[in-house]
RNA sequence: GCGAGGGUAGCCAAGCCCGGAAACGGCGGCGGACUCAAGAUCCGCUCCUGUAGAGGUCCAAGGGUUCAAAUCCCUUCCCUCGCACCA
């Protein structure tokens, strides 16, 4: 960049500037929020995880959270905006592996920096109330709660599946599973799978709860709403049981069940208890399961099964029909059995198509449907709508060929609609009407150092103990380099005594999930120093739900879910009081993209570090042009040039001000202009305060940039006023002080302001009295002169007059807006018709239109054009002439219509 | 396949909920002011036609409702995201 020498005298010293600032809203307390505020505003970003690198997704989410902060408090509002650190997890013990130190260091260090990078950005957190997962003084309220939902019956000790990496000897995360072949992401070892028992939080207790809440957080995105429904995933359905050989009765459960009739044969998933049962017996089944077990997920067909060789009995029809096992058929869905009807389902048509096995029709179209019932072929495809029934197809139906239907065996069914045959059939077949859930129980064990001791001892006699509250927390020993689990090889740590028996005992060496962690922080923050309770209960029921929360998409179902769950909890277990839900407003910001539009990422070369950008630029230019470049749920690519004008933006402002403060302005008492700029002032902040409330900052900054470059026009225009000026460039400071908040300081010390700025009041926001329609007029007539100047080539215009239309004309407009037949009308009105023929002619022209906007009165017109005249000379360099109709003359005025003035323009 | 959100001028992007001006902004491009010049800044223009403020054609495509549609309704096409051998 180059700058003139005068700019550079002008320019402000990031540098120097930020941390000064930074000090004195700290020396100020500016951020702390007093225990005893009430339901102060909760305004809150997802807290990090401590990598000790801040990255730009960072640096928006968290630019965002605090300019809402600073905006709510500018307002008057108590202010609650904290932050914490998710410090527990496998990177850290990664971390210090590759380090050859330990988590804990590690960790610390990396808070340390990462708080430093906060304090440079100018973020303004309550430091007081900074909550670590990782300190002892948070986690064993991890282990306090976990034996609280034990109470409630919401902990459970089940088997589970987990990947398990014999090299490393731990259990690892989906994600940390490589590739196809299931390689461990540490030493490319195949993964295994592995059965153990873990323990879980009885989350799908909350399945509905937490299902049917979600129509009520209109605070939400839909898409967020809308994931943690699929992930819920809740079927209503019924299950029957078959009888299947010897093997007694099988459950299936269906969401069809009015297909029944067309089942023509039985599927079970290859891990069912009966497939394994028969496979004892039949080793083909055997090999099969074998084989579907080991396979990827891709390498077996949909078509893949193999008959059994059992028949399984259909409650509906009577009729044996065969058993399959196969893998298109979930253990974990349902039942993992099904019966399967392949006139209406497409897999099941698929498979049996492949296994030439019967194709039975016994549903059509219903009536009011717009398919043909003579269109449906279902052995060419499956029928998957809802019909009505047709059991003409199943054998014994009594149905004559081509009649209405009569019903098979009892008569009674046929021509059911499927939904009344759904409900009919569950007590006809001696089912149950329920209900299935995807959502699964929230396995909490890791076989990690780095995370909340789970706080249980095993004691051969007595099983499973809890530690007693008293003992709680249960601290994390000192890390050791190994393999496997460091908590395992802690052979001191491990090796305790029963707390009920007293004999000796093991304790429980897997820790609790992170998640845990971040499933209840923002209720921690109320009271952080707290020693007798997570949080306190009063307070947290005053303050709570976060009336604002901003953080990645990518947590939209695993943390947000917990967090919800929990929080359901801790009401139904009075800790909370009338708190249903933690979050009333939710914001997922967007991603900040590469230079070239891709994602940033070092491979790709296109990473920007904020810390380079803070240290060229300062941390108000980040903020600036983060939020200037799109609304916070849109993606935007990092952009040299927006950078750039962010921070040519205020050295700008900074430099009116700074001349303001010198005294170089010359003042003068010029009255019109004065009247304009003033109406513009207020304007913007009212438009700027409607924008911040929508979370539109992009465009509230808009509006700060254009009254900047109004103030700077006034300057240049004439000696402005110096009342209004510095007026309008206080609104300014003060609308961007959210945003830039060290800049706003400065500008605010220049400006003579009182204290801190980030104190301040939010300037008052009201537009002035029918701005818009003025707006409108300016802006028109604006245009019509240029349009004319430019459409008759006119060189160099001397003198342009404005003339308003007669009140005459306004009275005409009025009418004819009430009037369903306008002429008629004007002429009825004696007022109006002494003007004869002119009023005649004017209602003949509105009545070919059908709308009428709103214009002011002659009067106003007439200021309103006064005020905006120095704008038009400035353009065209001409003498500008506003007048009267009366003024004008009738040659003139006679063109001018309600917000449409006359126009002549003299060379 | 199911679900959610979208398709607006060369590009990015507002407006759509609550129908009423060729449609806010920005970038890029063009012209002008300032300057020895460039940059920065400022003033315009940027769908087509037009020597007095005009006319025409426009918001993925097609239909409909209405005096009036980018906006409401229907159909089709395309994009992005989430879920999914889900019984």
């Amino acid at each position: 960049m180059t700058t003139t020498g005068e700019e550079r005298e002008r320019a402000f010293d990031h540098g120097e500037v930020e941390p000064r600032w930074q000090q004195a809203w700290d020396e100020a307390d500016v951020f702390r929020i007093d225990d005893d505020a009430t339901d102060p505003e909760y305004v809150l970003a997802m807290f990090p995880y401590t990598s000790g690198q801040l990255h730009m997704g960072h640096v928006r989410n968290y630019t965002i959270t605090d300019a809402v902060a600073r905006f709510e408090r500018m307002r008057g509002e108590d202010v609650l905006h904290p932050m914490g650190w998710d410090s527990f997890g496998l990177p850290a013990e990664n971390a210090a592996e590759e380090r050859d130190t330990n988590p804990r260091d590690w960790t610390m260090q990396c808070i340390d920096r990462m708080r430093d990078q906060f304090v440079e950005m100018g973020f303004g957190y309550d430091w007081e109330r900074e909550v670590t997962t990782c300190e002892p003084d948070y986690y064993r309220w991890n282990q306090w709660l976990f034996k609280r939902f034990r109470e409630a019956g919401l902990v459970e000790r089940q088997a589970a599946e987990l990947n398990w990496c014999p090299s490393c000897e731990t259990v690892l995360a989906d994600e940390q599973v490589e590739g196809d072949d299931e390689l461990c992401w540490r030493c490319d070892t195949p993964i295994d799978h592995r059965e153990m028992d873990q323990w879980f939080l009885t989350i799908t207790d909350y399945a509905e709860a937490l299902l049917e809440a979600l129509d009520d957080l209109d605070g939400w995105p839909n898409n967020v709403r809308e994931m943690q429904r699929n992930w819920i995933g809740k079927q209503e359905g019924a299950s029957v049981a078959f009888e299947v050989g010897e093997y007694g009765a099988v459950d299936i459960f269906t969401t069809r069940l009015d297909t029944i009739h067309g089942a023509t044969y039985f599927s079970l998933a290859p891990g069912h208890p009966v497939a394994r049962e028969i496979a004892e017996e039949n080793d083909e089944v055997a090999e099969y399961i074998h084989e579907a077990e080991h396979a990827d997920e891709d390498d077996l067909d949909v078509t893949s099964g193999v008959f059994t060789g059992e028949y399984a009995t259909n409650p509906a029809t009577g009729e044996a029909i065969p058993v399959y096992v196969a893998d298109y058929v979930l253990t974990d869905v349902g039942t993992g059995a099904l019966y399967a009807v392949p006139a209406h389902d497409d897999r099941d048509h698929e498979f049996a198509t492949h296994h030439d096995i019967e194709i039975r029709q016994v549903v059509e179209p219903a009536p009011e449907a717009d398919v043909d019932p003579e269109d449906v072929d279902v052995q060419e495809a499956a029928y998957t709508e809802d019909g009505v029934l047709d059991l003409s197809a199943v054998e014994g139906s009594s149905r004559p060929e081509g009649s209405d239907g009569v019903l098979v065996n009892s008569g009674e069914f046929d021509g059911l609609t499927s939904e009344a045959a759904r409900d009919r059939f569950v007590s006809e077949f001696d089912g149950e009407h329920r209900t299935e859930y995807n959502l699964r129980d929230w396995g909490i064990s890791r076989q990690r150092y780095w995370g909340t001791p789970i706080p249980m001892i095993h004691c051969e006699d007595c099983g499973h103990v809890e530690v007693p509250d008293e003992d709680l927390p249960v601290e994390l020993p000192e890390f050791v380099h190994t393999t496997g689990n460091p908590l395992d090889a802690a052979e001191e740590w491990k090796q305790t005594s029963c707390p009920d028996c007293g004999a000796d005992a093991v304790r429980e060496t897997d820790t609790m999930d992170t998640f845990v962690d971040s499933s209840w922080y923002f209720l921690r923050y109320v009271s952080p120093d707290l020693t007798d309770a997570p949080f306190d209960t009063d307070r947290a029921s005053d303050w709570l739900p976060v009336d604002r929360y901003v953080g990645g998409i990518e947590h939209a179902v695993m943390h947000l879910l917990y967090a919800r769950f929990v929080t359901k909890v801790l009401g139904d277990i009075d800790l909370l009081e009338g708190v249903r839900e933690p979050f009333t407003n939710l914001t997922n910001q967007g991603m900040v993209l590469g230079e070239n539009g891709n994602k940033m990422s070092k491979s790709k070369g296109n990473g920007v570090s904020p810390q380079r950008i803070i240290e060229e630029y300062g941390a108000d230019t980040a903020r600036l042009f983060i939020m200037e470049a799109a609304q916070p749920e849109k993606e935007f690519a990092w952009s040299p040039e927006g950078v750039q004008s962010a921070h040519s933006f205020l050295q700008n402002i900074y430099g009116l001000a700074d001349e303001l403060a010198a005294g170089e302005i010359e003042f003068g008492s010029e009255g019109d202009i004065a009247g304009y700029v003033a109406r513009e002032i207020d304007a913007t902040a009212a438009r700027a305060t409607a924008e911040y409330e929508t979370f539109r900052f992009n465009h509230a900054l808009q509006a700060v940039r254009e009254l900047v470059a109004l103030l700077r026009r006034y300057r240049e225009a004439t000696e402005p006023d110096d009342a209004t000026f510095e007026r309008g460039l206080v609104t300014a400071a003060k609308l961007l002080a959210p945003v830039a908040p060290h800049v706003g300081e400065e500008l605010w010390e220049r400006l003579d302001g009182a204290g801190l700025i980030a104190e301040a009041d939010w300037p008052a926001a009201e537009a002035p009295a029918d701005y818009d329609t003025e707006r409108r007029l300016v802006e028109n007539t604006r245009e019509d002169v240029r349009d004319i100047v430019d459409t008759v080539g006119i060189e160099d215009p001397q003198t342009i007059t404005l003339a308003v239309a007669p009140a005459w004309k306004h009275e005409v407009v009025d009418v004819a807006r009430e009037a369903d037949n306008v002429v008629p009308a004007v002429m009825q009105n004696e007022e109006l018709r002494r003007y004869g023929e002119a009023a005649a002619d004017f209602a003949k022209t509105l009545a070919g239109r059908a709308t009428f906007d709103e214009h002011l009165p002659p009067e106003r017109e007439l200021a309103a054009l006064e005020r905006a005249a120095w704008l038009i000379e400035r353009e065209f360099g001409a003498e500008v002439v506003v007048q009267s109709a009366e003024a004008a003359g009738d040659s003139l005025a006679s063109k001018a219509e309600p917000g449409r003035p006359a126009i002549d323009i003299a060379e």
